[in-house]
RNA sequence: GCCGAAGUGGCGGAAUGGCAGACGCGGCGGUCUCAAAAACCGUUGAGGGGAAACCCUCGUGCGGGUUCGACCCCCGCCUUCGGCACCA
């Protein structure tokens, strides 16, 4: 067997072979086996597998086979997140179906995914766009109209002109549309929401997941909670419509004393209600000014406060002071009330805001050594109450909570929380997406579809360029329909749903991939819910990985799913870059094709190159010339498994120890660094290995080498690599004469009696400089080893009339004579 | 501005209180070849000393500190990258 190493005629081989014998077809249950979940996200179909996603994949795969070798029964299932505008656009610009366009892209990718030798089941596949998956998709909906988690609603949203839909809060990056980047504008529309902000605090709690932090905090800080009040202010003079009050929500109702004025969003209903008529022109010019601006132009903290006085007066009943009403559109309109109460003087915004507009600036809370002149900054931190009545003397802490229960006695106010978190916009007026299931009678309102009546199948034959409004809205065939409820003439809805709708279940799905009679089976949820370890990028923190918590709770709280929580363990990798250290992208000409890696390398070394680059969760760039590494190291694990050495029968020589303790010490190291993710280490020690083998081999003519440890230290080498680089793995198994296969043998486990080294090499420091090295046994005591040092000659020199004041001696490591 | 992560040879990185630079790329020298490429072998942090085996000094973004001993822990900065950003 001395044929060279043949990587892509290998790999076809083993791939056609592990498809045909069902090898990674997973049971729900395997007698004597744990379930383990693993999952990596599903790729959206954008036509091409890109080297991000091997990046992701491939180690998720070697993570997976790890679990598969160590005893669990895995599941590693792969889909396609095939809803979405993207596709829409595409197919618009090529002129194709996008249901064409998405399909063909599927089988293109699934190809390619295969190509990957991953362990994927593909007998689970899903994909977002079949009318069998958005079913469920859209029964969920239902689910959670039922329990009041849906609602329609008007109010100002995200628009993007360029998208021609509206977006979640989610989905805008620094004001942008975060799929083309165009500025998005705000819009009061009708709109289909889910009541995301009913978990806000259960959804804040991510402590205790096995998640890296950075992404929980990202999540903490987008669900934002604030403790504060809820403050009403009496308006001087009732309303048209009959309102009395505005209210306002503060963090700081111990400064309530220094409110000097009120500002509303534009958009506050109040607004055109409490105008006066000589500010009704200004007022709504400056309203309608706002209405046009992009989040960015809005929200940027750079651009000088504007506002314009309402001509209206509201009360502080505090101090019966009388405190006029401004329009600014610095305030949010989505945040708390939509409106806040202003205390120049110990708030930066307000103090810019006032001195503006020459309001009056008022001193509630002493700065440290204040002698009552008027500040030239806002004062924000704590100090002692003046100028408040009966909370003068109290600190500013104390008088948070004072002040709160007077509010709370009077009925003025009261204690609240707000989270920066808004309900999830899930309606999209766009064609390709699960049509959302309701039905609007003029006699019986918004009647849900019934559920036997799923799916809503989304119709090929229309017409889908957009313009603003549903393309559905113009198929006569859709919308026409029955009321459920009274067999009147009714109205389908026409928007579609948000994409990331159909991806905050998919992991659910593939538990009961088939099940035509329900989404999931409670038997199916038992046996594989929550997933154990899920990888993916953390681009999703505050999208994705947030509306599957949601969605998770809500899945609970509708009875299908026990448990609280989604994802167990979430390993979130780097970015993969391109050579250059940039982004890869088209445009750049920066892009490595994986399949051109493949074809020229092989899947196995191109996997293990993803894994041997740096570490997982940092990335990096992708150095086209680094590949050729790990294809040598291939070549030399072939070579040291099909070029025997000259053999001895040796057992208990030093040589045959050495190599088999350095075998058991690379299965303890390979075994801990998959446990730590640790992948490019995992690579390292395994071309030790190798290396090492290579080294005995080539000097077994003078130093044979024993059978049975050869044996053992190549059957261990192809388990341990089985995990990164299955295909070479499984044909050094079989030419090993093994049964097949290699991914079903036991995960090798270090012996401790050969992890103890009998002697060791022990560097000695003589004040702290590493001077002399010497052989001593592993179990050696401090004396006995600083006994052997000091007979050094060298170490004896430098010793040479000095005391030696201290001994520190590290077992196993190091020896330190600290002189006087 | 706030929150988070990271700064180590020419490059990717290793070492989380104990021999800094494992493993790999690249470079240099060699084998093979008419030659080149590929492949394989050797070598490779910087500076200095020695004919040589070797020896000495410096060295992990910067400045301090703790310790017998610090890339690692503590304090103060600088830089880069991510996230959030008028959230009342």
């Amino acid at each position: 067997m001395t044929d060279r190493y043949e990587p892509r005629e290998i790999e076809l081989r083993w791939q056609a072979r592990w498809a045909e014998s069902g090898l990674y077809q997973t049971p729900d249950q395997v007698p004597g086996r744990e379930n383990w979940y693993a999952l990596t996200m599903f790729p959206y179909t954008s036509g091409d597998l890109h080297v991000g996603h091997w990046f992701t994949m491939a180690p998720s795969d070697a993570l997976a086979r790890w679990r598969r070798m160590s005893g669990y029964n895995v599941l590693f299932p792969m889909g396609f997140d095939a809803f979405g505008m993207p596709a829409e656009n595409a197919a618009i610009k090529g002129g194709m179906h996008p249901q064409d366009w998405t399909n063909a892209n599927i089988e293109r990718m699934r190809g390619q995914l295969q190509s990957m030798g991953a362990m994927f089941d593909w007998s689970r596949e899903l994909y977002a766009s079949s009318p069998e998956y958005y079913r469920w998709t859209q029964w969920w909906f239902l689910q959670m109209v039922r329990l009041g988690l849906a609602y329609r609603a008007k109010a100002a949203a995200n628009w993007c002109p360029s998208c021609q839909t509206v977006l979640a809060n989610e989905q805008v990056s620094d004001g942008n549309c975060e799929r083309c980047d165009t500025a998005v504008v705000q819009r009061s529309m009708e709109q289909w929401f889910l009541r995301t902000t009913q978990y806000a605090e259960e959804l804040l709690h991510n402590e205790h997941l096995d998640w890296p932090e950075h992404v929980k905090v990202m999540q903490r800080n987008w669900i934002g909670r604030s403790e504060g009040a809820e403050v009403a202010f009496a308006l001087e003079s009732p309303t048209a419509d009959g309102s009395t009050e505005v209210r306002v929500f503060t963090t700081r109702p111990d400064t309530l004393h220094g409110v000097t004025f009120m500002v509303l969003a534009p958009e506050h209903a109040l607004v055109s209600q409490l105008v006066t008529a000589e500010q009704r022109v200004a007022v709504e010019a400056y309203v309608e000014t706002a209405s046009y601006e992009t989040d960015i132009e809005r929200q940027s903290t750079e651009r000088e406060k504007t506002g314009v006085f309402t001509g209206a007066y509201c009360v502080n009943r505090l101090t019966g002071r009388r405190v006029p009403i401004w329009v600014a559109d610095y305030v949010l309109v989505t945040y708390g009330t939509g409106a806040v109460m202003a205390v120049p003087a110990h708030d930066e915004r307000d103090f810019a805001f006032a001195q503006k507009y020459a309001l009056p600036i008022e001193v509630v809370i002493a700065p440290p050594d204040w002698d009552g002149a008027p500040l030239d900054a806002a004062y924000t931190a704590p100090g002692n109450m003046v100028h408040s009545q009966q909370f003068d003397g109290m600190t500013s802490t104390d008088a948070k909570g004072a002040i709160t229960r007077y509010l709370d006695e009077q009925s003025w106010g009261h204690a609240t929380i707000v989270y920066r978190l808004r309900d999830w916009l899930v309606s999209r007026q766009r064609y390709w997406g699960a049509p959302i299931p309701m039905i609007y009678c003029e006699a019986c309102g918004l009647v849900p579809v019934p559920e036997d009546q799923l799916p809503v199948l989304l119709p090929y034959d229309v017409e889908f360029l957009p313009t603003g409004e549903s393309p559905l809205a113009r198929s006569e065939a859709f919308v026409n329909v029955d009321c459920p409820r009274c067999g009147a003439a009714a109205r389908r809805e026409t928007d579609t749903m948000d994409t990331f709708m159909c991806s905050s279940w998919y992991f659910m799905r593939y538990a009961d991939a088939h099940n035509a009679s329900a989404a999931l089976s409670s038997e199916a949820a038992r046996a594989w819910l929550p997933v154990d370890q899920y990888t993916g990028g953390a681009e999703h923190a505050t999208m994705h990985l947030l509306y599957a918590r949601f969605f998770y709770k809500m899945a609970r709280d509708a009875g299908v799913v026990s448990g609280d929580e989604p994802f167990t363990r979430y390993f979130a990798q780097g970015q993969i870059l391109g050579p250059d250290g940039r982004r890869m992208s088209k445009s750049r000409g920066n892009v490595i094709a994986p399949d051109s890696q493949v074809e020229r390398w092989g899947a196995d070394t191109f996997r293990a190159y993803l894994m041997f680059l740096g570490p997982w969760e940092q990335g990096g760039p992708y150095d086209v010339d680094g590949i050729v590494g790990i294809s040598r190291w291939l070549h030399r694990v072939w070579s040291v498994a099909t070029d025997p050495p000259t053999f001895a029968d040796a057992p208990d020589s030093p040589e045959t120890r050495e190599l088999r303790a350095l075998v058991h010490r690379t299965i303890a190291k390979v075994t801990d660094d998959l446990g730590r993710y640790r992948m490019n280490t995992m690579v390292s020690a395994l071309m030790e290995l190798t290396n090492a083998l290579q080294r005995a081999r080539d000097e077994s003519a003078h130093q044979p080498v024993d059978r049975a440890a050869w044996v053992e230290a190549l059957d261990t080498l192809a388990l341990l690599i089985a995990p990164a680089c299955p295909h070479i793995a499984e044909e050094l198994w079989a030419r090993a004469g093994h049964e097949y296969s290699v991914h079903q043998q036991s995960w090798p486990i270090a012996d401790p009696a050969l992890l103890r080294r009998l002697s060791v090499e022990i560097p000695v420091q003589v004040d702290g400089r590493v001077r002399e090295r010497v052989e001593v046994p592993a179990e050696a005591t401090a004396a006995e080893v600083r006994a052997l040092a000091e007979a050094l000659p060298k170490v004896a020199e430098l010793l040479a009339g000095r005391e030696v004041a201290r001994v520190v001696y590290v077992p196993g490591r190091l020896l330190n004579l600290v002189l006087r």
